[in-house]
DNA sequence: GTCTATAGGCAGATAGAC
DNA sequence: GTCTATCTGCCTATAGAC
């Protein structure tokens, strides 16, 4: 279950979908750097130059791939709002969306291209920079909304809260992937997230 | 100042020490699959053939970065107990080491193994392990420590704990970086260890 | 221990037929 | 839109002279 908008699709996809959809579990897998068009043509059965028909370039590739998943993650975020109340379980809700990507031996994908930063593409830096600069803004006005109304309790300010927050989740996907473990990333998420209680 | 021995090395290298060095950097700040034997070559001005000598693949070299790494940071971990009382302080002084990291433009290098694990030859996926496995053990008996002596208070294990504080330090540093904002990791470090007392 | 030279492969990318 | 064919460049790695 969860939201599973920010990690499938769910139409009869054209070719560019499929690329994207590909080519983004690659990412969240192995890394911006660590596949090749060729991977893709490979899964697709088709051939890289057909690829470059609908990417020119990988850096064009991996621009598309983050406005997809940026699209797709504030959906997930409007659903959470609309749909949950309460500063408390919209932060267990924006954790679980991380459980779904866990599950599918992935990272965030933006967490992913923040650890390879410095050998992007220029083009891909801004798109990076605004994918967290939403989750936080996002994250700082659920804690505010929590701690005006009294259900949240914590030092500083809610943007250095929600900084807090986005980390400790980055870093208990980071952590818990290597040792392919789901409650070691559970454990960290909802210790963090009491600690705002 | 601080810890730097966990960033830098002191005596007069031998030139495995010196491609060490630099390979360190590069997997630090590009990652593992973002440098190449060149790249080093380029830096130390010999040849690719030279770095060969000295470590016969690629995987070798990675290794060999780990253990290094492993045991400067174990040496860190001795200093800090060996001239820091207090759970408080020692948290700080852990997190102080990764001050320097940042400082330097560079992530944990287990961090930035971490992302990359997928693709990592298979040699090193046991010495990445260990690095976490050694630090969260050290963490968690700082943890307890704190726990029973009254000085810290938390919910859930020191092992959980730990999980905790590791994951958070290692995603501040992961966030951080894009933004070139060391301000944003001492914030997010800050607000987790002070969720602990 | 460092060099020159090179092998063999894969990367991203393009031209042009269909 | 997808193909075949190919280019250029870089990658890891090796052989063998000095």
């Amino acid at each position: 279950m969860g939201y599973m908008a920010v990690t499938q699709t769910q139409a009869p996809a054209g070719t560019a979908q499929r690329i994207l959809d590909v080519a983004e579990h690659l990412v969240q897998s192995r890394g911006y750097n660590g596949f090749s068009y060729a991977d893709i043509a490979g899964e697709l059965g088709v051939t890289k130059a057909s690829l470059h028909y609908h990417f020119a370039s990988k850096a064009e590739l991996g621009e598309a791939l983050i406005e997809r998943y940026s699209a797709r993650f504030t959906e997930a975020l409007e659903r959470i709002d609309s749909t949950t109340s309460g500063a408390g379980a919209k932060l267990d809700a924006y954790a679980g969306l991380y459980v779904d990507v866990l599950r599918g031996d992935r990272m965030c994908l933006c967490g992913m291209l923040a650890a390879e930063y410095q050998t992007l593409p220029e083009r891909m830096h801004g798109s990076v920079i605004r994918f967290f600069d939403h989750k936080l803004t996002w994250l700082a006005s659920v804690l505010a909304d929590g701690q005006s109304d009294g259900e949240l309790s914590f030092d500083g300010s809610p943007a250095d809260a929600a900084q807090t927050v986005l980390s400790a989740l980055q870093g208990a996907m980071l952590v818990a992937r290597p040792y392919r473990d789901l409650a070691r990333f559970q454990a960290a998420a909802a210790h963090t997230l009491a600690s705002l209680v």
